[in-house]
DNA sequence: CGGGGGCTTGAGGCCACTCAACGATAGTGG
DNA sequence: CCACTATCGTTGAGTGGCCTCAAGCCCCCG
């Protein structure tokens, strides 16, 4: 299942080392692994921001909520993915297990001072925080401006895109999850997924509804319209 | 009007030294000005990044279209705004002055030059940085998931708190502008503005509909609903 | 004074939401 | 091994919030 294609993602030679450290077993920076139960918590909103992780395996979805009860997912972190690095002395949002997931965590107090001496490492720092930047400049315009369906298509387009799995893409999480990521209701995502599968555009594989098969990606990209 | 609220704004002790940079008249970096008439574009998306700009006087707005023109401005910059600052080669919006604007240009060249040898410049780079994706953060979430009143609410308390006029406060932009901003037609908006009027939320100023007081901030804060 | 841009307001339509029913699956305990 | 339950996903019917289209006002500016 989606296990074993992110355990193969898990094999690509990702490590903290994307932050300029090193190596895996560095003195100064202390490199623990965590286990989390799908579904629970590994920071909240405005907690002190003690730790940055790394997702050995597994998915995290980042969120914020209203009041009363409405949630925008942020961004997901799969397999590789550097979270929870705030630059301010608190988490702007709050970090959940997808799946049992598996991170790596760094204290963050020892990350700015290797940061503070090494250029290198300072240098990471801001490319990843330039990253983050860009992906929510770009998913400001798909919840501003963009229909439902080209957020289906821009969200299977992006997964198949990160995954990198051959042939069958193994979403970690639920159409609840889709849909608080695109702005959406469950409904609306559901519907969406149906009509791209009617059109021949995508195919479900097993009994789960997980598995997505991209059958024409020309199609999925031009409803997917960027610039 | 707005441009003298603009101008009691400028005088502000706003500069470049915001980014570390030891004086105004810095050797190294060249500090150039440039008007540039309402509605013309500074630089366009994907050009290559020159410069990096401050707002001396007037705004600025950053957005990014779909090919069928619909667009999304992911910011404006008012007096004291650094923008521009992409840390990639290329430009990631069109920016546009909203009115008559005086902007104060760095290459980017020299100041990733300095950067790269004083730590502190760097360490406000980042910072800078990580305000743009807060900003942004917060924007997902008002993009995802308020309606159009607290989207509206929201865009008067941010407006206020940025341009800190006493009293009267006096918008730059169009309804449009607002609209594609808030992710809303500019109809919507104007109906939200009503709305506020009528509930004697806000009132409106002299003959053009931009400047508006806010004649009951609390009444505001509670319809834009944060965490 | 004529023209145009910006704003408001109304009427109607549509896309996404809400509410609801149903099937399938996985986990639980008798 | 089989109910029993909870979770997840799909689909339908109806609603509603925002969009579309249109008219009209005001002000500014040439």
């Amino acid at each position: 299942m989606f296990v074993r294609v992110n355990a193969a993602l898990a094999d690509r030679p990702h490590t903290l080392g994307d932050l300029g450290l090193p190596s895996e077993s560095n003195p100064i920076v202390s490199l623990n692994e965590f286990t989390y139960r799908k579904g629970t918590e590994i920071y909240g909103e405005k907690e002190p921001a003690e730790y940055v992780y790394q997702v050995k395996v597994g998915a995290v979805r980042s969120y914020k909520l209203l009041s009363d009860g409405r949630r925008q997912i942020g961004a997901f972190h799969l397999a590789g993915d550097i979270f929870g690095l705030e630059n301010g002395n608190t988490h702007r949002f709050t970090a959940e297990a997808v799946v049992d997931t598996t991170v790596r965590l760094i204290r963050r107090q020892s990350l700015e001072t290797v940061a503070e001496s090494d250029a290198m490492v300072a240098r990471n720092l801001l490319r990843m925080t330039t990253k983050n930047l860009q992906h929510a400049e770009d998913h400001m315009l798909l919840l501003g401006r963009k229909t439902s369906l080209e957020r289906v298509a821009a969200f299977l387009l992006e997964m198949d895109k990160r995954m990198r799995a051959t042939e069958v893409m193994a979403l970690p999480m639920s159409r609840r999850d889709i849909a608080d990521y695109l702005g959406l209701t469950l409904e609306t995502v559901s519907r969406a997924l149906s009509r791209l599968h009617e059109l021949g555009i995508i195919g479900f594989l097993g009994n789960t509804q997980r598995q997505i098969v991209l059958l024409d990606r020309p199609q999925l990209t031009s409803l997917d319209l960027q610039g």
